[in-house]
DNA sequence: ACTATTAGAATGGTTTAACTATTATAAAAA
DNA sequence: TTTTTATAATAGTTAAACCATTCTAATAGT
């Protein structure tokens, strides 16, 4: 029920302080905290205590620390690059499988993509046509250019997520995209044929959420996704296990 | 496109030989590294900075410290509790809203209840069995016992997410649940007849996935979210702006 | 012989004081 | 005006000591 309290600890007090201080914007981005010979006195402790403390919140992406004159700790803006890191753990140590990561986003970009056709605005469908047209001219240009192409497919669904105005779809969006591509870069073969395949995936998608039509969005994004996550395993099992 | 190589900061080399052992398997979940006065010999280190890649280590997720005689550091299993955790940092620092938050669960409750009903096994479906006889028995005891009541709520969807087998959902789930929970204490009603109408909901959702019909426990279970998240969101706003 | 107490040792946690490396800025030189 | 150089502020590292916690084994009491 309750993790037992370590207040033992006075870096884990520290931590806490500051962290506190940051996430209720008593400290904002950009903000340079004190130098460590100035905290370790505010906090009445030792350098080395304090850190051990400013090594965690660098950790948990909290801070960064540079050196130098004018240099020290500095309030970052929170971003899912944390997520991203965790994430990535856990698919290495092989606790996640691709499957997992692949069928999770499948779920995501139908949800987000059935979700942005019931709210696109006049302008957003604009973006998401300019979109579609780079995509055009990277799939002109061939398979040299799959990387431009994969490039604009991945911020044409940030935009899908972008246009719910839900922060949560973004963020988390977001984060699979990172870790995903990743292996896509591995697995997935480099074929003309295969981009112009996600063409038409992608204007379908961008016609149906033009027109309102939020089931319609869901199969599309859904199919989208899930031709690749086929491709992909494919591939992975050509290459056996890693 | 790289990151800088902040290769002067030698605690960073530590972390990430240590990391590199763990994620190759050569340290397992258990073992327990030497005392930090040997680890600071076999790194040609002093005890401050080899402590400082420790609490980097602890941070991560990899190791857990012990005092005492006996004590060290472990090599942890690493979880999905890092995502959790990140994620939840997110949240807080974006101070996500709780339409988002409860849009988000809507979603992915939809999803992991539709899986779940394609994969539920036999015991998987005793399982939920005996959570909806728990549940019955705390909405009989009446609202006194609401909190348990939640709780076997909040149970029963994390047992959905478990019958889909993707960690993924489940440490998403989690998290949503750890955070959403705290506005539904605060926000929400405790009466009986809210209990009931969720016991009823709950029995549909539990039947549809017994029968395999993936899409009416999408709707059942996204109804079921919606219900609360309307009668949370009546609530705040009776409360006003927080 | 069994149990309760106590002392010791191994281990992480903290402190202090010094030294090294990096870097922005200001002073000096060209 | 530009380039070089010196300075000072800052994080990074080291070393040695001491404190706090906790397991284990020796000891004492029954």
């Amino acid at each position: 029920m309750f993790q037992q309290a370590k207040q033992n600890r006075i870096f884990q007090d520290v931590i806490n302080q500051i962290q506190e201080a940051i996430l209720q914007g008593r400290l904002k981005a950009g903000d340079k905290l004190p130098a460590e010979r100035e905290l370790k006195e505010m906090f009445h402790t030792s350098r080395g205590t304090l850190r051990e403390a400013l090594r965690v919140l660098e950790q948990k992406g909290l801070i960064t620390i540079k050196t130098g004159v004018r240099g020290g700790a500095f309030v970052k803006a929170v971003s899912t690059h944390q997520v991203s890191e965790s994430l990535d753990l856990l698919i290495r140590y092989q606790k996640l499988s691709l499957e997992d990561l692949a069928e999770f986003r499948e779920g995501v970009e139908g949800m987000v993509t059935s979700l942005a056709a019931g709210r696109a605005k006049k302008k957003d469908i604009e973006h998401l046509k300019y979109l579609l047209k780079q995509a055009k001219i990277h799939l002109d240009e061939g398979v040299s250019h799959w990387d431009d192409f994969i490039s604009i497919d991945n911020a044409l669904h940030m935009a899908l997520a972008h246009i719910t105005g839900n922060l949560m779809y973004q963020s988390v969006l977001q984060t699979v995209h990172d870790n995903i591509n990743k292996y896509y870069d591995k697995f997935l073969t480099k074929e003309e044929e295969i981009m112009r395949e996600n063409y038409r995936d992608l204007c379908g998608i961008v016609e149906a959420v033009e027109d309102g039509q939020a089931a319609k969005a869901r199969r599309l994004a859904q199919d989208h996704v899930n031709r690749f996550n086929r491709f992909m395993q494919e591939k992975e099992q050509q290459h056996g296990k890693l």
